[in-house]
DNA sequence: GAGCACTGC
């Protein structure tokens, strides 16, 4: 700890934070930033006057970084040093120093919007520049404005865009540290790959044949991938084994594999042995891997992204940022002197990657955030001109109105009603928290807590894709409810009836190949959910799981006029002659049901003429994913709402954008308008680079 | 009849 290089800048960091409201503070891997900023502040006096509050982007970084801090200080976790995540908070009145979650801050700010307990705000990773960090960097440039004298702010970030974040907040000053890092040599390819997976494995092997002790990361953009590789790989290294003098051992890592396998990554090596790790990004800033020495990186990585215009996600493949390469690369130099090979030329790298990645708030839809932002209820300010470090476009800002205002969140006018007030404090997205109010009104309160609790974990719940877990299931999927033909959510209803039934029997959930882990926590968001609902909704309310699906034919009529209330901007029509679907209150796309829907069609060979989806994405093909069957006659009030919309109003009769001409209505996502309103090199560049990733996605 | 990168309240 005493060698850590933070340390010696204690001075010039104190100096600056005592002399500036808000510091910027550059400190690479292994720094101590994490650790060491909030002790040092803590020595100087500021948790006298408030908590330091530190804010991690990921729930892990959080409890990890105060276990050590705690320990540092040699104070129990929870007293002086504690922190908070969703469903745990492990802080007391004696909690000096506090680590959280930035989503649990933005809760925090929700309830007490001047952040009074707190003296010092520091948003660690904030160039990671998650959704939830970028909210928090336009309301602590809002709150230094108001508590000037009593609080501080002090953002992280990484190398390549210190001055920007300086700038947002008015040139305050930049203090660098230096990371301790080892030096890690960049090796270029020569030209472009033809197949980067190819490249990979002869890559991985030359390192194998020729270079010395130390493990291979490898970063692959899908499982696909990853597990094609991994195959090859043992195929190729068992053919060379005799020529090697190593052992090789081959590991998958990627979101999707059970913890338990995950962990074993992370396992002492055995000795005269190298590992290969073949690794989604998730090894970028998630997971770290002890005794990695040599790091492929393709320059790939799969993003999701979201289309205003078309309410549409997709996930595609995209070049990666330079921050991205630079962050890969030091995965090579944790232990010692590493290398990094990038297969691609180092003027691909030059002229290419754009400097930092889109920020996600670029590439998300704003519904919540938004209304967020509205439930503030802060005097001084407007949506359309939030003060937000990259500007959404005025597209997914008015997107994200118009969805307000389809659920009722808020008025023609913009402002928020008093469903929005109250949906703002469910930590749902904006659809589901419409789902519940509209339930609670119709007595299935309990019903739509259920579905929303398991929509909130649905991807952990189903099982992996796996060869063989076909064998080990003792029951079929068709032993499982089937939704009754009303679709994917009432079987979500259904299965978590079910489970209930069997006074949560974790053997069940086996039996049926359901997530453990993710069970439990739909268990824990369901509970959460009834809780926030009795404390804000007047009156006692039926929360109580049923246990009686089976018994009763019902059509859950309430429940699915319920959702068809909070997915109202999320509807689709059948065609007339086939089982494809038009989107509707979006520029329309025909789609189709995705094929691990529960709906099928009816007798008649049809499937229901309207249906809500939760989710509209492009894979192979655009999709809605997680269907309900809805009434024509629910339908209609919508479609009448969709056609009175005036923009122009619900944006507060500012930032009106002209009509939109043909050009305007292709279906690329569009994020370069507030761009295009600041000219400056650095942007200009940004937006280049970007069109030029957009022209090659419009080619294929 | 196709498949999903990663987080978080």
């Amino acid at each position: 700890m005493a060698d850590l290089p933070i340390l010696q800048f204690e001075e010039t960091i104190m100096k600056a934070v005592e002399e500036n409201t808000v510091v910027v503070i550059i400190g690479e891997t292994g720094s101590g930033k994490s650790t060491q900023l909030s002790q040092i502040l803590h020595r100087r006096g500021y948790t006298k006057s408030g908590i330091v509050g530190v804010t991690q982007p990921r729930r892990v970084a959080a409890v990890s970084v105060a276990r050590r801090v705690s320990q540092e200080l040699g104070v129990r976790l929870g007293d002086e040093v504690g922190y908070a995540i969703r469903f745990e908070d492990r802080t007391s009145e004696r909690t000096r120093i506090k680590y959280l979650t930035d989503g649990v801050l933005l809760r925090e700010s929700l309830s007490n919007p001047e952040l009074d307990e707190y003296s010092v705000v520091i948003l660690d990773e904030a160039h990671e520049r998650s959704l939830n960090t970028d909210i928090l960097l336009g309301l602590m440039k809002r709150l230094v404005k108001r508590r000037a004298s009593n609080f501080k702010v002090l953002i992280t970030s990484a190398t390549l865009d210190d001055e920007k974040v300086s700038q947002f907040f008015s040139e305050c000053p930049v203090v660098r540290v230096p990371g301790k890092l080892f030096p890690v040599e960049i090796v270029y390819s020569h030209e472009r790959p033809v197949s980067y997976l190819e490249s990979s494995l002869a890559t991985a092997l030359d390192i194998h044949m020729k270079e010395g002790e130390g493990d291979v990361l490898i970063f692959m953009t899908g499982q696909d991938d990853i597990d094609k590789l991994v195959s090859k790989l043992e195929d190729r290294v068992r053919s060379l084994e005799e020529g090697s003098c190593m052992d090789a051992i081959i590991l998958p890592l990627h979101g999707s594999l059970q913890p338990e396998m995950q962990v074993r990554v992370f396992g002492p090596r055995p000795p005269n042995c190298r590992r290969f790790i073949v690794a989604t990004n998730i090894a970028e800033t998630s997971l770290t891997v002890d005794g990695v020495v040599y790091v492929i990186d393709s320059g790939y990585v799969k993003q999701r992204q979201y289309n205003p215009s078309t309410g549409m996600y997709s996930l595609d493949v995209v070049q990666i940022s330079k921050v991205q390469a630079h962050q890969r690369a030091g995965r090579a130099g944790r232990t010692r002197p590493g290398k990094c090979y990038r297969l691609y030329p180092s003027a691909v790298y030059e002229d290419e990657f754009l400097d930092v990645t889109i920020p996600e708030i670029q590439r998300s839809s704003l519904a919540g955030s938004v209304l967020y932002l509205k439930s503030l209820d802060l005097p001084d300010i407007d949506i359309l001109k939030f003060d937000f470090l990259d500007s959404p476009s005025p597209e997914s800002l008015q997107d994200a109105l118009k969805q307000l205002y389809l659920i009722d969140a808020i008025d023609e006018n913009g402002l928020i009603t008093r469903i929005g007030k109250t949906m703002a404090e469910l930590p749902l997205e904006p659809s589901l928290s419409r789902t519940l109010m509209e339930a609670n009104e119709h007595g299935c309160l309990s019903q739509a807590l259920t579905v929303a609790a398991m929509l909130s974990a649905e991807t952990t719940l189903l099982p992996g894709r796996s060869k063989n877990t076909e064998k080990k299931r003792k029951h079929d999927y068709l032993d499982l409810p089937d939704g009754s033909g009303w679709g994917d959510h009432i079987q979500l209803l259904q299965i978590y009836e079910c489970w209930h039934q069997t006074n949560y029997d974790i053997d069940w959930c086996k039996d049926y190949q359901l997530q453990v882990r993710g069970m439990k926590f739909v268990k824990d968001v369901r509970r959460q959910l009834s809780q926030i609902m009795q404390k804000i909704a007047k009156g006692p309310l039926d929360v109580q799981t049923s246990r009686r699906w089976k018994e009763s034919q019902q059509d859950y009529h309430n429940l699915r006029r319920a959702l068809c209330v909070g997915y109202a901007n999320q509807l689709a029509e059948r065609m007339v002659y086939h089982n494809g679907y038009r989107t509707l209150g979006f520029k329309p796309q025909v789609v189709q049901v995705h094929p691990s829907s529960v709906l099928k069609p009816d007798d008649e060979g049809k499937l229901p003429d309207y249906v809500v989806y939760q989710e509209l994405i492009a894979t192979s093909r655009p999709y809605l994913r997680t269907v309900c069957a809805v009434n024509i006659a629910w339908v209609t009030p919508i479609l009448d709402k969709v056609n009175k919309i005036n923009i122009n109003k619900l944006s507060g009769g500012i930032g009106r954008i002209e009509e939109h001409t043909e050009e305007n209505m292709s279906d690329l996502p569009k994020t370069d308008n507030v761009v295009a309103a600041v000219p400056d090199d650095h942007e200009s560049k940004i937006q280049a680079a970007r069109e030029r990733f957009l022209a090659r996605k419009g080619k294929k």
